[in-house]
Order: C-alpha cells, then sequence, then structure tokens
DNA sequence: ATTACAATTTTGCCTAGTCAAAAAAGAAGG
DNA sequence: CCTTCTTTTTTGACTAGGCAAAATTGTAAT
C-alpha cells in the first residue's frame, strides 16, 4: 500500500499544523460562533472524509478531540452532536506552599508546632477515613513566608500507608513535600471553604480573632488506600485560589 | 490486506475492555505501583507491540492516553518517559447556582435588587476588563433557597458582546443561567477567596456581620472577548467547593 | 577537545481498508 | 395504535503498513 503522504507534508509546509487539528479547528470553529448550535448533528464521518479529503480515522481523531472536550457527544449510528452550554468545570491548580511561596520570591520555611503518634479515635478515622485504633501520625504546623505567618496545618498521616513518617521529625521540610517526593497518589479530592479564626488559630497566624479565612482540606489516596488528610488555614487577605477552565492540551 | 480481527472480539468475549484500554492498565498499573519510577524509560512502541502482540497504533492509542494524564512525556527519539511527581491539579466543578440548589431538593428563586446600564468607568473597565465608556450593565441580585438568602451575586455583562442583555429584566431567571443559555463561552477563570461581611453583605443574606463567607469571582470570555465578571459571595456555612482530581475520562 | 555532520532510533501522523456493536429507522404483525 | 423484528447507518476498535520529523548517538574533521 505505497502512498504520497498528504499535502501539507510536501507543498503546505509552512503551516505546521497536523491535518487533524486543522480540522478539529475548523469544526470547533463551526460550533464556537453558533453556526452549529447546540443539539445540532454534524456530518458524518465518512461525509467528512469526503469534503475533507482524508481518511476516515484523521476524522475521527479530530471529533474525538472535540469529544474528549466536551464540545460534542458521539454515539454509534445516532452519529455526532454539538453539546453546547458546557458543563462549568474549572482545572484549579492547587500548588505546593513552599513552591509557590519561594515563586513570588520570599523566604519559605516550615515551623513544626505538634507531633503526636496515636491509635485513632472516633474523630480521626472519620477524617482520615480509616479504621479505629489505626496508627495515625497527627502533625500541627505553620508555613512562613518570610519570616511571618502564612498558613496553617493540621494533617493525619496514615502510618499503615506510610511507615517510613513514623521516624520523620520534620525539621525544615513541610510535610506535604515530603510525602510528595515519597508515595505517589492517584487520587485527591479538595473542598474549600471559609472560617471566622478562632483565638487559637488567630494567635499562630497573627491575626486578629473573627478574621475570614479561606480553608482547604485535602484527601489524598493511592488507588483505594487513604495516604493523608491535611486542613490548610489561610488567612483572607493573604491567599487566593484561581481555577482557570482549559480546553485539554490539544 | 484482510485479517482476522483481535482475538477478544471472537474468544474472550466476557471482557468489554478494548484492547487499548487493557494495555493502558497494564502500564499504568506499572506506574501508580512504583515499579517504574519517575524517569523511567518504558520500551518503545514496537517493542511493546510485539509483547502485547497488536499493532503500533494500538499501542500507540494507550501510551496516548497515558500522555495526556500527564503520567509520561513522549518525545520523538527520546522515547516515553515516566512523569511521576504529579501536578497537583484538581477538577473543579462549578456549578450553577440553580442546579445546585435544586438538585438538593429545596425551592430555588433568583431576586433582583439592582440594576443599571452605564457606561464603563474605571472600575467597571479593570474588572470587566474592557475599554472605558463600553457600555456595561450591572447587576446585584440574590439568590434564594427555600426562600432564604444562599448568596449574593454582583455581575458585569459586557454589552458588547451581549447586546439582547439590555433589554432583559431577569426575572425568575438568573442572569447566569439567562447567559448560559444564550451565549456559548470559550474560557473561564475563577477566583476563590474569603472575606468578612461587611454591613450591607450581613443584611442581605441575613447574617451577622463580620461572619466569613466564600466568595468565588468568574470571569468569562468568548475567544478574545470579555463577556460577562460576577462575584458571589456565600456564607461560610452554607457552601463548599469541592475540587476532585480525577484522571481525564479514560 | 570541540565542532560539524551523518546515521539511527523513536514517535507523530497518515492511509485504506476490516469487522463489530449500537441505535435509529422502517416493516410487519397483533 | 402499539409492539416486535429486521435492516441500515454510523461510530468504535483495530490492522499493517508508510513517510516525516525530532532527537540521540556515533563519527569525522578542525
Amino acid at each position: 500500500m505505497t502512498m504520497s503522504n498528504r499535502a501539507s507534508s510536501s507543498s503546505a509546509r509552512a503551516n505546521a499544523l497536523p491535518r487533524y487539528r486543522e480540522i478539529y479547528a475548523s469544526l470547533r470553529e463551526k460550533i464556537v460562533s453558533g453556526e452549529w448550535p447546540a443539539g445540532h448533528r454534524l456530518p458524518s464521518e465518512h461525509e467528512l472524509a469526503r469534503t475533507f479529503g482524508c481518511a476516515r480515522m484523521t476524522i475521527s481523531k479530530a471529533l474525538g478531540t472535540l469529544a474528549d472536550q466536551r464540545l460534542v457527544t458521539r454515539r454509534r449510528r445516532a452519529g455526532t452532536t454539538v453539546n453546547m452550554p458546557r458543563p462549568q468545570e474549572s482545572v484549579l491548580e492547587i500548588h505546593d506552599i513552599e513552591a509557590e511561596i519561594v515563586a513570588a520570591g520570599v523566604s519559605y520555611a516550615y515551623e513544626s508546632l505538634a507531633r503526636q503518634i496515636r491509635r485513632a479515635n472516633g474523630s480521626d478515622a472519620n477524617t482520615l477515613g480509616v479504621a479505629s485504633a489505626t496508627p495515625v501520625l497527627a502533625l500541627t504546623g505553620l508555613h512562613l513566608a518570610g519570616g511571618r505567618p502564612h498558613a496553617l496545618e493540621e494533617r493525619l498521616i496514615n502510618l499503615q500507608a506510610v511507615p517510613e513518617a513514623r521516624s520523620e521529625r520534620f525539621h525544615g521540610i513541610s510535610p506535604g513535600r515530603w510525602l510528595l517526593q515519597r508515595i505517589p497518589w492517584t487520587e485527591a479530592e479538595h473542598q474549600i471553604g471559609a472560617l471566622n479564626a478562632d483565638a487559637a488559630v488567630a494567635r499562630w497566624l497573627a491575626i486578629r480573632p473573627h478574621t475570614a479565612c479561606l480553608t482547604i482540606e485535602r484527601n489524598t489516596w493511592r488507588d483505594a488506600q487513604r495516604i493523608t488528610h491535611v486542613r490548610l488555614i489561610y488567612p483572607c487577605d493573604q491567599h487566593r485560589l484561581v481555577a482557570r477552565f482549559r480546553y485539554r492540551p490539544l
């Protein structure tokens, strides 16, 4: 099956875009411009292959990309239909605090405030999602940016999943970074909320009591096993989260 | 080029997984288990095709999926290498408030508090990202869940992008939903923060002044054009955001 | 030793087909 | 009219190749 390859590789050398991307862009344009409104059924792969002058698989790849991005839905025999009122989902990047502070050009430090190994009590078992009496490591610490309090961290680590943590003292290195470097995780869940700082929190963070704070709770798993639970408390004027909707990397 | 199709379609009819997904799962397992640590180079496509007994393109699709999920990086000649310390990015679904409230089994209403058409002043131009004196629609309103205040909304709409909004009164329907149904957007950015309710906010939301609130600011674009900016203020005890790390839909 | 060039490997993208499964549309029967 | 069976369209998954581009590796010349 010898074949002269696609025209673009020899003739139109200027545009570096692969053919399926061109086709993708062309179809996407019709959708976002509103020319093909929600519910519209696009031509079949065969038909598109004829009009674009390429193999069906190339069309399939372009349509597949649109489907990955939730711009269209594809069903056998039913065809490909436009999917307009897009679900509002954004990609929220939750950075390592140290990296974030250093990136801002400020010195970073982690100060350990409390450390205890215990068998999980009811509350621990609940927040960490492990059986009661499972050995856990409970940590409280402060993230400092430029020597000033930046965030308060309350963490539980499942020692069954991370036995190496038992002997670690977390001097200098934050538990988050320590864990990240050691154990790969497969799932994570974040909950973001707000709270009024109570007296203890306000003291550690050097803010006035009752100041609004942003809280981020994170649970991480490796496949089915819970690894750690952490709650971070940021004074409202020191932190914002940015989430950006992003097409999946084309 | 006549060929008996893959074995799984005739012999192993039990497992519904396509071949490339099986291969994907098998490779992913090696990575998340740590057998192939970060930096490890996996076998070439040709080699994998031989070991798995399939065409190179099937392997390519499996590896492509891994690459889409950022588990590996692929470069010509350099091969495919494991990409372990995964960037912490989560998918945050920011729902339409109405849908969210109705889903919780509570009645929903939107109450308009203020509405003004004006030429963008300095502050408007800044938050909406348009030129000064561009016509904008400024709205303030309250989202009610079960008759009680749920969230306060402050919105600016670029009338150049959405001229139909000029004559809309937003009775019953919330501006967010109205916009979502009408104009497709291509980019969105969210900023999440916390604040202490001031007197006015506290009154509208029927909470005590100084209560911590979660704020979500959203900017939406259609390609390069700004469509709207909105700030939603939720009392801290009434709302949490949940972001889940998710592999991109396989 | 360093630089420049050539060879080789590996992925990226493509073609032109096949077989299979899903679902819609049409036909037939009650 | 409604149900059931059959046909047909359309996507899903795959094969077995091919050429091109990128990056590494090896080689030769300065």
